[in-house]
RNA sequence: GCUGGCGUAGCUCAGUGGUAGAGCAGGUGAUUUGUAAUCACCAGGUCGGGGGUUCGAAUCCCUCCGCCAGCUCCA
């Protein structure tokens, strides 16, 4: 029963051991024996099989975390000894610890003197004990600790006997496994405090929550805060602002997008290229209003289920309107314009549609959750039969249109039929089997989630992983069994008889606000060429060559290419400078050398000087680029 | 919506009860430039809006609006 280090030497065990006194790399924080998670002071019995965790795994960084919060726990208890712990788990990336204050709050002030205090602790390097106790034991332990949270915890548990785990005077249940000492931790920082709710509940007490992070090294601490610095030289919003791509304005109001120029012209190059990959594959455009009666969306049941995230009616001639927060209820309207035959099916139409939803004000976000966006949408009406093509094609044609803007990691869950739902189980088997098939027939890896289907149809997300690694969620394919009910939708079949057709939403990059925000964080700002606002900055270098300059210009433009010329009487290094900073991809520098050799000097945004070649070579080098992307 | 923080020139920010500031951007002029900032001058502000306290408010209090972090929500 040998136990394996880290660094790959075996060490031989005998049971009545603990795993802690065999081992000597400092590295391992938890063990899994057996299958199951134990702290390192666990006793090993016969037969089992250790395997040693580094913070390099999930279950190790998890426990390491765990721990700091509750290092930072007892850092709080120490200077607010009323304050009551709540709960204080791991996260992706760090963790965080709830407490109860009442009234009172966490300053800034506060939390600087909690983390000297937590790396207090640290320096202690208190010795991390498990202790199993009989539930009502807990529950008296935490009653006279004065934890009602804790105690409210313990007496949900089904569990006869739970566990605590003790560093010097702090006690908190936990089930475990924690580091068994808490010098472990060498790098520890707090990283911000908010408010959350006791168990999730906007109506429970309001707790105070502070996150954390903290590593095994101070190295990876500083790696860690500079990844966050890094985050936020890419975040959209603060690019948008030094790029002139988009604003918001009070006086337009919260969550309602302003397309400049620059943002415009990007979007439009996208706009362009779905439209032509969508009529590729036999999308037809259709153009729909951005209002519709009450009666639409009464049928819908918008009205019934959506209401709360609709903009309020208005009222013209005694009738009610509402702003569309969807698409589809119009295009159903066309769908049903005429008596549609089997042989019409699929039909796919696709518009970009632009709608409102009223989202409460906190949850609003930069471009990423807006009031108004408009959707690459898309409404499939297909025979049962079709359904799995379909799906295969819209999967394929995502996947395409990711692939273009360097997008090629994925997560995608596939979810499945809820509690309350509309449509048979017939159907839901039918369009889940086909989600499935279609997904395994694209080479995907996918999640079921089961039951988190809308109730109208079970669906297949993708989340984006953009440059960073960070989630997006954009492509959503959604089955719809209830609309084609509630607006009675059939098309005639084979044999003369009325059958109901089957209803895919799509959106592929979801919402080009969201895209956009998504696109100028993956790209860090920096464009490719084919989507570049200016593709080509041409900078004379004095009004002498204004001439020439003119001339080259004209002819990319003659060419195709975005281009602008750069008339300033600035110094040549400060256009430069500017035009760096403007993130366009190419800058032209003609002075007195290349007007007499009809050159062009070519400088590659972050890359510097390239040398001189003609014009019709940079137009070739451009051209390349643009195929190659 | 909730909890906390914040709101000063187009932008980034300084100013904590006593005459509203800087840098950049903008305008005008000079300069005619060789791979990331030429110089000078000028203009620019109901200090987010409203109300209050005070001899006096950017500064303190109330309220509304907006932004930020988090929670909740995300048909």
């Amino acid at each position: 029963m040998p136990i394996i280090e880290p660094s790959g030497e075996q060490k031989p065990a005998k049971p009545g051991q603990r795993i802690l006194d065999l081992i000597e790399s400092p590295e391992a924080l938890v063990a899994e024996v057996n299958g199951r998670l134990v702290d390192l002071s666990y006793r090993l019995q016969d037969d089992e099989e250790v395997r040693l965790l580094t913070f390099e795994t999930p279950q190790g960084r998890e426990t390491f975390w765990h721990t700091a919060s509750h290092i930072l726990a007892q850092a709080v208890k120490e200077f607010f000894p009323h304050a009551k712990l709540t709960i204080g788990p791991p996260i992706e990336q760090g963790f965080y610890y709830d407490f109860y204050l009442g009234d009172q709050t966490f300053s800034p002030e506060d939390l600087e003197a909690i983390e000297a205090k937590a790396k207090e602790i640290i320096q202690r390097d208190l010795e991390i004990v498990r202790e199993e106790l009989p539930k009502e034991e807990a529950i008296r332990l935490f009653k006279d600790l004065n934890e009602p949270f804790k105690v409210e915890l313990l007496q949900e548990m089904d569990e006869d006997v739970v566990s605590v785990y003790r560093q010097g005077s702090f006690v908190d249940l936990c089930r475990g496994p924690h580091l068994p000492r808490t010098g472990y931790v060498r790098a520890f920082k707090v990283l911000s405090a908010s408010a959350a709710y006791w168990r999730g509940d906007e109506r429970g007490p309001v707790l105070q929550r502070i996150y954390g992070i903290a590593f095994p090294t101070e190295e990876a601490l500083e790696e860690y805060l500079h990844r966050l610095e890094e985050a936020k030289r890419r975040d959209h919003r603060t690019l948008g602002k030094q790029l002139d791509l988009f604003s918001f304005t009070p006086e337009v109001g919260p969550g309602l997008v302003l397309w400049h120029p620059r943002g415009a012209l990007i979007r439009r190059i996208i706009e362009d290229f779905l439209f032509q990959e969508h009529l590729k594959r036999g999308y037809q455009p259709v153009y729909t209003p951005h209002v519709g009666r009450a009666v639409l969306w009464q049928t819908s049941g918008h009205l019934d289920f959506y209401r709360e995230n609709m903009y309020p009616s208005m009222e013209l001639e005694n009738e009610e309107y509402f702003v569309k927060p969807m698409n589809c209820p119009f295009h159903i309207q066309i769908y049903k314009s005429k008596l549609r035959s089997y042989r019409e099916l699929p039909i796919r139409y696709m518009e970009f549609g632009t709608v409102y939803r009223f989202e409460r004000s906190g949850v609003l976000h930069g471009l990423t959750r807006v009031r108004g966006f408009t959707q690459d949408d898309a409404h499939i009406f297909a025979t049962p039969e079709q359904v799995e093509d379909e799906i295969i094609g819209v999967i394929d044609l995502a996947l395409f249109v990711l692939k273009r803007f360097g997008l090629e990691n994925f997560e995608v869950f596939i979810s499945t039929r809820p509690e309350k739902y509309v449509g048979t189980p017939e159907m839901w088997d039918l369009a889940t089997r086909a989600l499935i098939q279609a997904a395994e027939k694209s080479g995907l890896s996918y999640e079921i989630e089961e039951g988190e289907g809308a109730f109208y149809g079970p669906k297949i997300d993708l989340t984006i992983r953009d440059a960073l690694g960070r989630p997006w969620q954009c492509t959503t394919i959604q089955f719809d069994f209830n609309l084609p009910e509630k607006f009675n939708l059939v098309f005639r079949d084979s044999e003369g008889k009325d059958r109901r057709p089957i209803m895919i939403h799509r959106a592929l990059i979801g919402a080009f606000e969201r895209f956009f925000g998504l696109l100028i964080e993956h790209y860090a700002g920096n464009f490719p060429l084919w989507l570049a606002p200016e593709q080509v900055v041409v900078i004379p270098i004095s009004e002498k060559f204004l001439t020439y300059a003119e001339n080259v210009t004209q002819k990319l433009q003659g060419a195709g290419f975005r281009v602008l010329l750069d008339r300033r009487s600035e110094k040549m290094g400060y256009k430069i400078r500017e035009h760096e900073m403007q993130k366009v991809p190419y800058m032209l520098i003609v002075g007195k050398r290349e007007q007499e050799s009809g050159t062009v000097s070519v400088r590659k945004h972050g890359v510097g000087d390239m040398g001189t070649m003609t014009v019709e070579e940079f137009q070739s080098h451009l051209q390349e680029e643009l195929q190659s992307s």
